[in-house]
RNA sequence: GGGCGAUUAGCUCAGUUGGUUAGAGCGUCUCGCUUACACCGAGAAGGUCGGAGGUUCGAGUCCUCCAUCGCCCA
């Protein structure tokens, strides 16, 4: 921004002020939180974007509806703590730097634990500083002092005390349970890490041969439908349901293991579908969850023929080292050959998949460490029910009770090497186990120092969902805990509800014994122009730091911010953006042409005493302005930070801009400076409600305002005073009065237009008018200049002006008559009025009928029907002006 | 199978306690360099708010059913 004397571009050029701004900010130490017992504390934990890469459009949303928020609160006075922290994202994070791995043709297992561990904390410490420098690009204004990594020190020590804590409760467990196994990754998967997918797939037909009671075979056979031939070798019963008619007089049989050759019984059980395929269903506990229950009901044992890398294992005899979906083939064609394979048919169901690498997932029973989630999730339904915790948008309150009311145990043990070690330790001597927050050096059972530490790392979301209160120091009793905890709120996007939100509270709760937030806002997912999500194969992705390079951050910010409802997706284009680059250097120009007008100058506020002799354009926008105040304060306070920001671009735009600043120009031009305190304190008061959104703007426009106004006692306006309403401004008479003025104005604009006169020239006018006569008077020059009209007879009758050549707009309170010889046909002015009186008969027909209705009256409330009334006074005034116009029509 | 959301102007979307003649941005059309801004100004066109019932003095907004699309959970 330039200096007195200095030119100010006409454009807005945010590469020259951005990073001199966010550099202003870090000298000013604004970002830091302290602990202000007299003041309100308001906090946000960030959610912290993943080591792996950069950041993406979803965190470029987070970042805006966050640093909103707590530029909002701290310019409000409140004590504010934005607290900035980065995850290790284990699984996501080993697997990129295994990619960079293979493109050196080394595998982590080449390296060893140790050594890969290393080589991910040097791609840690690169991405760290990188996400840093984004979120800076960002304008993010958080305690950077502050910052957090899910593997420090504080973090660690929260997670083995929770883990220990939690294991004590018995609520930690390990045991053998089916889970989720990805070939890829190598790795258990909690449920949620599992994508679901219907795809059409076979369903196959396999006929088991019976045996007779003796063990011979026969040539009797049940028939089994599969999707997973491959399972076969892992198959310990056929099951029937005891609806199927057909099979249950060989309940109690055994058949023959096709190529296995084993001998399985046939069991009867309700879980068994009677409608899917035969009414029977081959039983593999070792890879089904629904074959398990069914298993564990008759006692049969669980054969897991899939091993860790998806190859079959030596219980598959004959198919042992083969791919299972190499194996499915083979197998299939072997059933073929054995004549045993009856038919095949098409069949659409769901499979699951890994969430990070899209790998089909092997169902299989597996030794884990499990949570027992059902008692951490009731005190979570509580909060949640009894309003301690409020989800906005409201109706993600019940996905969350759906989920929590329905929840299963929750399997956290991973076998990667990143990320937070399993705090167990297993007794070489007597087999025992130590579970302990610090490393243990002897057993607690026999006290034997042969102890080896649990191989495997916990679930990411496991070190998250203790984020807001490790982060705050937890297990210590910190003051930063006492103060801010329970935060504020909590933002982040509704596809992690579960994986994290659902979690915090659960684990908050049980650690703190209270709520981790008051307030969850669930913003929704940014989509590319055609409503896609983006995504780095279909190559859609838009950069949020290229967004900024070409439109600006507070483009972007403030059309992520205003571009939809909260909970709902929205679509980002280019349009969209330039919308808001446009809105920046709207503002840019409006604050140019104050500051210029203004000069060296310093003002004082305009005097709320002497509002008595301030012209009514004055007093409009000023009552305007409280509006605004009014309405931007209750709509952030329910976190409509979109609608609120329209508010203000409407107000700004539409009525400061479009109407009070060229009013103010008519006395300015006259030598008058006398708008000059009203356009500075309504420029000054807008760049203080814009800041949250639009930081770097206003901040640059501010530092140049603050100079010429003596009322701004703060040295940024990133701390300077949130405006407060002044009810002694709001104005309703002023507003009457200048909304009639500004109808004069766009009826002559209109006719002007539509006769196609010349936009300089300057015509003749008659303004008829009887109540709002006098404040068309004051407001001649108003109305000579914005509507080009010289001179101006501003009468009290529409009969007094000339009726030949004559075209006119008839308003409830006046008529305009702005002779246009040449330029009018007598006959289209005639249809033009006619059209107008039919539709204003409509009108006064339509309210009267409302107003003639009885129950109307008693039941609608009494400013409705006044409302109504007065609007039917407006619509007959309007009517009789009509009639009149169009008697006189020559 | 259960749940949720969307369906409003050519396009993208607002519209939170039911109360003007339903709004915005972009796009379209007509004018215009009137020294803050062409990243602009002035004017205009454009919607039976997915469909059908219902509640109500009054429904885009509440209820029921249906349709299409999308998401979540199982």
């Amino acid at each position: 921004m330039a200096r007195d004397g200095e030119e100010i571009p006409k454009a807005y050029d945010p590469s020259k002020v951005e990073g001199r701004l966010y550099q202003f900010w870090l000298d000013g130490g604004y970002f830091a939180s302290r602990i202000e017992p007299d003041k309100q504390p308001f906090c946000i934990i960030m959610p912290p974007p993943n080591v792996t890469g950069e950041l993406h459009l979803g965190h470029a949303l987070t970042a805006t509806v966050e640093d909103a928020l707590i530029r909002w609160h701290r310019m409000r006075g409140d004590s504010t703590l934005w607290l900035p922290g980065v995850d290790h994202a284990g699984i996501a994070t080993q697997n990129v730097v295994e990619r960079e791995l293979a493109k050196e043709g080394v595998s982590r297992h080449d390296l060893g634990r140790e050594q890969f561990v290393e080589r991910v904390w040097q791609w840690v410490a690169k991405y760290r500083s990188v996400i840093s420098r984004q979120h800076m690009r960002l304008g993010v204004s958080c305690d950077w002092e502050r910052e957090v990594f899910t593997m420090d020190e504080g973090p660690q020590l929260a997670v083995r005390t929770t883990f220990l804590k939690l294991y004590r409760d018995g609520l930690i467990y390990r045991g053998e349970r089916m889970i989720n196994w990805c070939p890829r990754c190598q790795t258990a998967l909690s449920d949620l890490e599992v994508e679901h997918r219907e795809q059409s797939a076979k369903l196959w037909y396999v006929r088991y041969p019976l045996l007779d009671d003796s063990g011979n075979l026969t040539d009797e056979y049940i028939v089994i439908a599969t999707t997973r031939p491959e399972t076969i070798v892992a198959d310990v019963a056929v099951a029937v349901s005891p609806k199927a008619e057909r099979w249950q007089k060989i309940v109690g049989r055994k058949a023959l293991l096709p190529i296995i050759e084993r001998q399985i019984p046939i069991i009867a059980d309700d879980a068994v579908d009677p409608k899917f395929g035969t009414g029977a269903l081959k039983i593999t506990p070792g890879h089904d969850i629904v074959d398990l229950e069914i298993g564990e009901r008759h006692g049969l044992p669980a054969i897991v023929a899939v091993g860790p890398d998806g190859t079959m294992n030596e219980e598959a005899g004959p198919y042992k080292g083969m791919d299972r979906f190499q194996c499915r083939d083979v197998i299939v064609a072997d059933l073929e050959r054995l004549g045993l394979l009856e038919k095949t048919e098409q069949h659409q169901h769901s499979i699951g998949r890994c969430d990070r690498c899209d790998t089909v997932v092997e169902p299989v029973v597996s030794e884990q460490w499990f949570v027992r989630m059902e008692p951490l999730a009731g005190p979570a339904i509580e909060a949640v029910k009894d309003g301690r915790i409020e989800i906005i948008p409201r109706r993600f309150a019940r996905v969350y009770m759906n989920w929590m009311e329905n929840i299963r145990d929750w399997c956290i043990s991973r076998q990667l090497w990143w990320g937070h070690r399993i705090p167990v330790w297993y007794c070489g001597d007597c087999g025992e186990l130590t579970v302990a927050v610090d490393d243990p050096s002897a057993c607690e059972k026999c006290g034997s120092g042969k102890l080896e530490q649990d191989a495997d790392v916990l679930d990411t979301w496991f070190s998250s969902a203790l984020w807001p209160h490790s982060t705050l120091g937890w297990p210590k009793e910190t003051d930063e805990l006492r103060y801010f905890y329970p935060t504020s709120v909590l933002e982040t996007g509704y596809d992690i509800l579960f994986f994290w939100v659902a979690r915090m509270i659960m684990t908050g709760l049980y650690n703190t014994g209270e709520v981790p937030f008051r307030h969850v806002y669930l913003h929704g997912l940014i989509r590319d122009q055609e409503g896609r999500k983006m995504s780095k194969s279909l190559g859609n992705v838009v950069d949020p730091i290229e967004a900024i390079d070409k439109y600006g951050c507070d483009a972007l910010r403030f059309v992520l911010a205003t571009g939809g409802a909260p909970g709902n997706d929205f679509r980002l284009s280019d349009e969209r953006l330039e919308g808001g680059r446009n809105f920046a250097n709207k503002i840019w120009n409006v604050s140019r042409f104050v500051i210029q007008s203004i000069g060296d100058e310093q003002l004082q506020a305009p005097d709320r005493k002497r509002r008595a002799g301030m012209p009514n354009e004055d007093l409009w926008v000023m009552s305007r302005l409280q509006r605004l105040v009014t309405e931007v304060d209750r709509l952030l306070n329910r976190f409509q930070l979109g609608e609120a920001g329209h508010r203000l671009h409407e107000f700004l735009w539409s009525e400061y801009a479009d109407w009070y600043i060229e009013m103010a120009k008519v006395r300015l031009k006259a030598g008058d400076r006398s708008p000059l305190p009203v356009l500075a304190y309504v420029l000054d008061t807008c760049l203080r409600l814009l800041h949250p959104f639009m930081p770097f703007v206003t901040e640059a426009l501010w530092q140049n305002l603050r100079e010429r106004i003596g009322w701004a006692d703060e040295e940024a306006l990133i701390v300077a005073s949130w405006p407060k309403a002044e009810r002694v401004w709001v104005n309703h008479e002023a507003e009457a009065k200048a909304q009639v003025v500004m109808e004069v104005v766009k009826a002559i604009r209109n006719i002007r237009a539509e006769r196609r006169v010349d936009a300089s020239r300057y015509v003749e006018a008659y303004v008829a008018a009887d109540g709002p006569r006098p404040d068309l008077e004051a407001a001649r020059q108003i109305l000579e200049s914005l509507a080009r009209v010289r001179p101006l007879h501003l009468i009290g009758d529409a009969g007094e002006a000339p009726r030949s050549g004559v075209a006119s707009a008839v308003l409830a309170q006046a008529q305009v008559i702005l002779p246009l010889a040449g330029l009018i046909d007598v006959e289209a002015e005639r249809a033009r009025m006619s059209k107008q009186l039919a539709e204003a008969e409509a009108e006064v027909k339509r309210l009267e009928g409302k107003l003639a209705n009885a129950a109307f009256r008693e039941k609608a409330p009494a400013a409705v029907v006044a409302n109504e009334e007065e609007k039917l006074a407006a619509a007959r005034a309007r009517l009789e002006g009509l009639r009149q116009r169009l008697a006189e029509l020559e």
